[in-house]
DNA sequence: ACGGTTTGTCGAAGCGCTTCGCCAGCGTCC
DNA sequence: GGACGCTGGCGAAGCGCTTCGACAAACCGT
């Protein structure tokens, strides 16, 4: 018997392979990760046994003796109100680049609560976390502070210090949605917004986009309405018929919900407007989207893509003990498509 | 100094654990597994100084020496004509369902391929992998007959030998559709389905659906054409308006297509056609989704919660070294909403 | 009072890997 | 030509946990 008191896994461990190769078991581990030169001869004549022996070094053991799971969380959110295409779009581009970075990507729930971002933090079953859907004033965020493990969160709480935070510019966007409908001579605007509990919760993103539309209406003297907005058509249908019987000079709706904009368009349709005729319409969504709606609207893209990259580079930075900003901001740009034109024509 | 040569990484350990209680290291394994029979007395002094200390126990350590990792894998689609909504709630369910079973979850997508499963199943990252958005002729099925690890595909493919497949029972789900509009009176109807690629692909949902309606179709001796459809709202437009040109007496429609119901219903009332006094419509897609429109959609709902549960719940039985069946079909039922009624009313 | 169970606990041997210290062999430089 | 520094490799000590076998002590029936 030349080894194991136990039952045997089937897979080969790092000892057969240093025992093929006839080298050391260090040596082995040394040509794996790099950490100590090693000739040439020697490198080839080890791989060629792992690959021989279809070798693949055990996770558990790796994290045991290295102290590193290479293994990143990720927290999303399962509520109602979420932008479910931008979370997937988000969490495939961290699956991807995390990969890129030789990690791979936990995933967790939020309805588990500090409580597992504790557990699994605290039993080193990840390096490193990414949160989204952040709020104002987070539960999570003194527990991040204090877990030791780096942190990266998708969205800005009110109070940033100490963290790392990585999201689109809303403020911006709502700023470029009315730069351009006021651009093209519009004096009367509404921001069709994300459903009521996503303001009351204090997510971020919906508060500061309302924020940078009202804030650059004041500034080009326009008028704004600003009101949540549900995401079944009912609603989405009583808010609009509501709002043009209410503001009839209307010319134009910002929109920050996905799920609005078929009934939004529904409905103005069948209030007799049309798009961009009587009504402009600017999306707060993904690209993919607008691209697909008809008329093909003009929209400040939700980068998720973009956003999951940078927030992997932030942690694998911070695993690094590399220091980065507190936050950093995307710049939001607008994509002009069908769906605005000046007032009218 | 008491212990450890390097860097003491701040957790405590099972060693300290037991030391503050007054016992020995295994006899804390005992209290936390369950496996040993110990005196209640034993127990709340052990069960006192984890919470005291605020033990956890270390992943990688319990991973290694148990060969249990804990983790099942995930492996979700990331590709076009995937109706995003379900794969999130999907993920979400296991993901709640797996940490019911004390178990986390490793989230993979489809992109890294065969290579990536291998990897995380040969390292014992992982004790078992789920798999969604299975083709006909999967690629990865062989490699999971071989893979030596439990694993559970969401969808069916063509040869389900030595396989756990769990799935909604699509071609259920497509008669169901036919019987209800049949039964109101409809002689002519029409399927519009996924985009082409995903027939292309060999996705299994999409045929099966499509099968259950032809097939229902010939037996109610109703006509049905079935079309695929793109998921922008051009195509839409133009696939819904070229049907009513071709057949301008189908009365009812069935869609598969979470996408494509928004523009199918803008095209239908362009066309001056009412939901349901001129059209019916019956969808397959998540309840919540069918719920929110308006009119409010009769629909087979995917119930993507109870397949992510079973999914979760196969594997841990396949863990246990219990036998499954190798297909587990859930029955589809149809709930009769707003958008459906006898023609010619 | 004495074998035979149970019950509760302990000690130690790994699990498969990383990493530290050590050293042999070589070229190099005054 | 001896002190020195590299280079390439080895051996062994853990990393923190589970689990097996051993074994006192308590309990049993007789």
């Amino acid at each position: 018997m030349t080894r194991r008191g136990r039952v045997a896994s089937g897979q080969p461990t790092i000892a057969d392979v240093a025992r093929h190769a006839g080298v050391a078991v260090s040596t082995v581990s040394y040509v794996l990760s790099g950490k100590r030169a090693i000739s040439e001869l020697t490198r080839s004549r080890v791989l060629a046994s792992i690959r021989l022996l279809g070798y693949h070094p055990n996770a558990g053991a790796r994290a045991l003796a290295s102290r590193r799971a290479n293994v990143i969380a990720l927290v999303l959110p399962l509520r109602s109100g979420i932008q479910v295409p931008v979370v997937m779009q988000f969490a495939t581009a961290v699956v991807t680049s995390a990969r890129g970075h030789d990690h791979d990507v936990l995933l967790l729930t939020s309805d588990e609560g500090p409580a597992g971002l504790r557990r699994i933090a605290a039993g080193a079953l990840v390096d490193g976390v990414l949160v989204m859907d952040v709020e104002l004033h987070d539960v999570r965020v003194p527990l991040l502070r204090e877990l030791g493990r780096p942190s990266v969160l998708i969205g800005l709480p009110t109070d940033t210090r100490q963290l790392t935070c990585v999201d689109l510019d809303f403020h911006r966007a709502g700023q470029l949605c009315v730069e351009h409908l006021a651009g093209l001579g519009h004096r009367r605007l509404a921001l069709l917004g994300a459903p009521a509990a996503v303001y009351e919760r204090g997510t971020g993103f919906a508060h500061r986009t309302r924020a940078g539309v009202i804030e650059a209406a004041a500034r080009h003297g326009v008028d704004v309405v600003a009101l949540p907005c549900e995401e079944n058509a009912a609603d989405v249908h009583r808010r609009v018929v509501g709002l043009f019987a209410r503001h009839p000079d209307i010319s134009a709706l910002i929109v920050q919900n996905e799920a609005a904009v078929g009934p939004m368009q529904a409905a103005l349709s069948a209030l007799g407007r049309r798009v961009p005729r009587d009504v402009s319409v600017v999306a707060v969504c993904p690209d993919q989207f607008a691209e697909h709606a008809s008329p093909r609207l003009t929209c400040v893209p939700v980068p998720a893509e973009e956003i999951g990259r940078q927030a992997v580079s932030l942690v694998m930075r911070k695993l690094h003990d590399e220091l980065v900003p507190e936050v950093t901001l995307l710049p939001p740009r607008l994509t002009v498509r069908d769906s605005t034109s000046s007032p009218g024509r």
